[in-house]
RNA sequence: GGGAGCAUAGCUCAGCAGGGAGAGCACUUGCCUUACAAGCAAGGGGUCAUCGGUUCGAGCCCGGUUGCUCCCA
């Protein structure tokens, strides 16, 4: 055991932190076993994109799983916290090109491969640093298992999934309208654009009949467009306006006569009932191309500016075409009025780019096969969602999904794996480069230029990090997992791509729970942007208060599935907690002999106080234990906190103060209950505070590493009621006096002579052994007990609480007319709380339904009220009577 | 238009097989009581958004209303 002068006076996570994650390295202590006879237990982390550093995001989604971990490998399990990144292709390609275009370069100068290549060095320097950060939270991941969504047997997995869902006919290739980014250059999927409703206008413009007689009015908010209209739609029901389907208008601005047609696809209560159809560039617009059979007409360039196609306009940015078009319109007459309007844009999720939708030669996943079976997976309860709300936001979107783009245009990232033939058109597609086509033996081939999207790996990091398709060790020890831990912004995203990606590639759901937790807002309540400034970096909170303070503060208070706010407040209180633990164990040390043994303590020397902490003691594992098997991890952290703060430090230590001082064989069991109880308590606190705990426990324990130590076993403590009892007792008599001490301001240094009633032995004796106690934590100098039957000194006030009744003396100390209206206040309370009792259990439709330990409940109730009303009558009565006198 | 969530103490949030409203912070009052002032002790503060229903009993269950979020189209 270390000397007290050796142990500084508080802990420095800046200093300790870093060392003692060392330690854990150094002894292996992370590393999951396979092939392992024990149960294992797997949790892999959601990749983090290697284009930036870790945000409060990852923190919180971090913590969680390695609280859950933690907790898991104390119980005994083969626990493997599988960590990675993700190589994000279009966010890192674009920082990437950009890196470049500092230096006056472009990809297209460097070439493909060129380009790869400072890819490749970005991706080192951000997996490196991410790995840094990882360990700074203390996540006590296997490194040894680390991955990256492109590592060789990640691409692998990614090339043999492709070729098989080709294959069964699952991915095609065709020409649909997709979303495109003008700015990033590729097609992105339909849960990469954002929807945001913005001011804009509604453009009324008149297109004339082609035969000059007469015009029709169109409504539009996006008038450039109109220079790919290829025709003018009406509800074949309107019948103000269906007379005129089949004649031919005039297009303004340009030299074309285009036709109404009539589709129910239009809205005749909207705008004018006219719509104008643009089928290249806009989707709706494209099903009714298709359906009718129009000519489609593409007016930009895939960097959004306008095409040859639109004379005068062309070269020009949207922007500009519609301020030149209205301004034409305006000019020749044909603009009638702008109104405006609330319209829906979509931008793109990784440039905010406003998205352009375009028909184009994509690549595509057949959704609704794979769909059905993941939802089923999640009706039967394969895999469950918590909380459990969560999962009608998945069924609402598997439900009504669309087929996936996969194509992106975009060199970062897992090229296609399909070359064409150039001699006979053939596709070929393969896990491995093909060097002749199979059909006609021909050498020329060329592989498609295109990447997959990012989230066509991350669907499959459930296994693919674990060596499939291999059935490798890993893959049969760890899979499936149990727990994916991750927010709700990406249900969709991922957590829906995985489960369809894993049922139907392996067979299983890829997890038994997905735990939802929500987004980390700052103080106000405001998501963290860039743009706002207004986020927080996790590095710094751990630099100011230590990483432990860090993880506290996220878990505090908090609620699956729930936002959080992020306030320097709570950091405070995790230093703060940390600080009291600290504290305990200084206590602690200072106390305790060489002899860690205990040989010498029985049974039979422990005090009421000792079976009663260690009573509180199980059920603080017991409960615990049943949060986090639940994963409320919040509430399992705050029973934690509450059994060391509330129990141990503010009444536990206080009470064996004197009897440690006393020494001798009651010192003795004091001083190995602490030991105990302070040992387990470590062990219950250290899947959320691993640092500190593992420190003391280290200097408590010496060579042991509380990691690897086993969770506190509930069956080792006794339930004790009655000292559970008792304590309740004492504790309510202690906070008796000091309430009055309080009350009359009666100087702390003040002692007096009290006496004491009390209904049950054991506390009587408990009572007179613990006048010490009394003396200290109350303030007494010595004690009466008075028997049933005789009475307080007439002279004396009395305190009522729980299981007795404790006199001091008045005249000394109390003011009579203050003292008196103390207790009509009691005694009110009391006659509300009897009153309160009594309709309950005078109710037959209580006594009768209730049940029975209910209705039991408030009869002890209402008897103890009584009780206590009879004594404080006499007391009143007593009081009044000086009152008088005085 | 469809879907989800939230409304509890001044602030941030817990709470729930339905059985006397909790924590942290802030506030008031005392305390350097040799583990801890990052602390100790005592205290004030709530018609649990609103209306109705079920029930012996509702913050909790059901329905309506209002006000905020968020997601999808």
């Amino acid at each position: 055991m270390k000397k007290i002068d050796a142990i500084d006076r508080t802990f420095d996570p800046q200093i300790e932190e870093p060392i003692i994650y060392k330690e854990w390295l150094d002894r292996d202590a992370f590393r999951a076993e396979s092939p392992s006879e024990k149960e294992p237990f797997t949790i892999v982390m959601p990749p983090p994109n290697i284009t930036g550093e870790l945000h409060m995001g990852h923190a919180i989604d971090n913590t969680l799983q390695d609280v859950l971990i933690r907790y898991h490998r104390m119980r005994g399990k083969n626990a493997l916290y599988l960590p990675g990144t993700d190589h994000a292709s279009i966010a890192t390609e674009a920082l990437v090109v950009q890196e470049l275009d500092k230096e006056g370069l472009t990809k297209e100068e460097l070439g493909r491969e060129k380009f790869l290549e400072y890819c490749w060095s970005w991706k080192d320097i951000y997996y490196a640093r991410i790995t840094g950060q990882q360990k700074r939270l203390g996540l006590s991941c296997d490194w040894s298992r680390q991955r990256f969504t492109m590592d060789e047997g990640l691409s692998r997995a990614v090339l043999r999934v492709f070729k098989d869902l080709y294959d069964e006919g699952l991915i095609y290739r065709g020409e649909r309208m997709i979303n495109w980014c003008p700015s990033c250059l590729t097609s992105i999927s339909d849960i990469e654009v954002e929807h945001e409703e913005k001011e804009a206008s509604l453009y009324t413009v008149r297109y004339p009949f082609a035969d000059g007689d007469g015009a029709i009015e169109i409504a539009t908010t996006r008038p450039e467009t109109m220079l790919g209209d290829t025709a003018v739609a009406v509800h074949p029901d309107d019948e103000g306006r269906n007379h005129f389907v089949g004649r031919l208008v005039h297009l303004p601005l340009t030299d074309r006569d285009i036709p109404i047609i009539a589709d129910s696809y239009v809205d005749p209560e909207f705008g004018t009932g006219y719509v104008k159809i643009t089928p290249a560039h806009d989707p709706n617009d494209y099903e009714i191309g298709l359906r009718h059979n129009l000519p489609s007409i593409d007016i930009l360039t895939d960097d959004a500016r306008m095409t040859d196609e639109c004379g005068p306009y062309a070269g020009m940015t949207t922007q500009e075409a519609r301020r030149a078009v209205v301004n034409d319109l305006e000019e020749q007459g044909y603009l009638v009025k702008i109104e405006p309007m609330r319209h829906n844009i979509g931008t793109c999720q990784r440039c905010d780019t406003i998205v352009e939708p375009k028909i184009s030669l994509q690549w595509f996943v057949k959704m609704e096969p794979l769909a059905g079976p993941a939802i089923e997976a999640v009706r039967k309860g394969d895999t469950e969602f918590v909380p459990d709300h969560f999962k009608k936001i998945y069924f609402n979107w598997m439900e009504g999904i669309r087929d996936w783009c996969i194509s992106r245009q975009l060199w970062w990232g897992h090229r296609i794996p399909v070359w064409y033939c150039e001699d006979c058109d053939e596709i070929i597609v393969a896990e491995k480069t093909p060097n002749k086509c199979p059909s006609c033996g021909g050498i020329r081939l060329k592989q498609d230029e295109d990447t997959l999207d990012t989230w066509f790996s991350s669907a499959l990091w459930a296994f693919s990090t674990l060596g499939w398709p291999e059935e490798t060790d890993d893959f049969k020890t760890f899979y499936p997992t149990d727990v994916l831990v991750t927010g709700y912004d990406i249900i969709f995203f991922w957590v829906a791509r995985m489960i369809f990606s894993s049922i139907h590639n392996t067979g299983k759901t890829p997890f038994r729970y997905v735990l939802i937790h929500g987004m980390v807002r700052d103080e106000f309540g405001r998501k963290m942007s860039k743009s706002l400034g207004n986020g927080v970096n996790p590095l710094d909170v751990i630099d100011q208060y230590g990483a432990d303070a860090l993880r506290y503060g996220l878990m505090v208070g908090t609620t699956p599935g729930k936002d959080l706010r992020c306030r320097d407040e709570k950091f405070e209180n995790g230093r703060n907690f940390i600080n009291k633990v600290w504290n305990a164990f200084r206590f602690i040390v200072m106390n305790l002999d060489e002899d860690l043994e205990f040989s010498d303590v029985s049974d039979g020397d422990f005090t009421i106080e000792d079976r009663w902490i260690m009573s509180e003691l199980k059920e603080t594992i017991k409960a615990l234990s049943d949060n986090l098997d639940a994963m409320e991890l919040g509430m399992a952290q705050d029973k934690i906190y509450s059994f060391l703060w509330d129990y141990f430090c503010d009444w536990y230590i206080e009470l064996v103060k004197e009897r440690l001082r006393e020494g001798g064989s009651t010192g003795r069991a004091a001083q190995s209950v602490l030991y105990r109880v302070f040992s387990d308590s470590l062990k219950l606190l250290h899947p959320f505070m691993p640092f500190v705990t593992e420190r003391i426990y280290g200097i408590l324990h010496e060579g042991k590493l509380l990691v690897l130590e086993e969770w506190p076993d509930v069956d080792q403590y006794r339930l004790d009621d009655d000292a559970v009892k008792t304590m309740t007792s004492l504790v309510s008599a202690i906070r008796g006096v000091r309430t009055l001490r309080a009350e009359y301001k009666i100087a702390p240094a003040r002692r007096f002579a009290a006496s004491f009633r009390a209904d049950d032995s054991a506390l009587v004796s408990r009572l007179r052994d613990g006048l010490p106690t009394l003396s200290r934590l109350a303030g007494i100098s010595s004690l009466n007990l008075i028997d049933d039957g005789e009475s307080f000194d007439e002279e004396d006030v009395t305190v009522i609480f729980t299981g007795g009744e404790i006199a001091i003396p008045l005249r000394e100390l109390v003011d009579v007319e203050e003292e008196l209206e103390r207790m009509q206040k009691e005694e009110a309370r009391l006659k509300q709380e009897i009153a309160r009792a009594e309709k309950m259990l005078g109710n037959p439709n209580f006594t009768g339904k209730a049940p029975a330990h209910v209705v039991d409940a408030q009869r002890e109730k209402k008897a103890q009220y009584e009780d206590q009303l009879d004594s404080l009558g006499v007391q009143l009565e007593r009081l009044k009577r000086l009152s008088l006198e005085a």
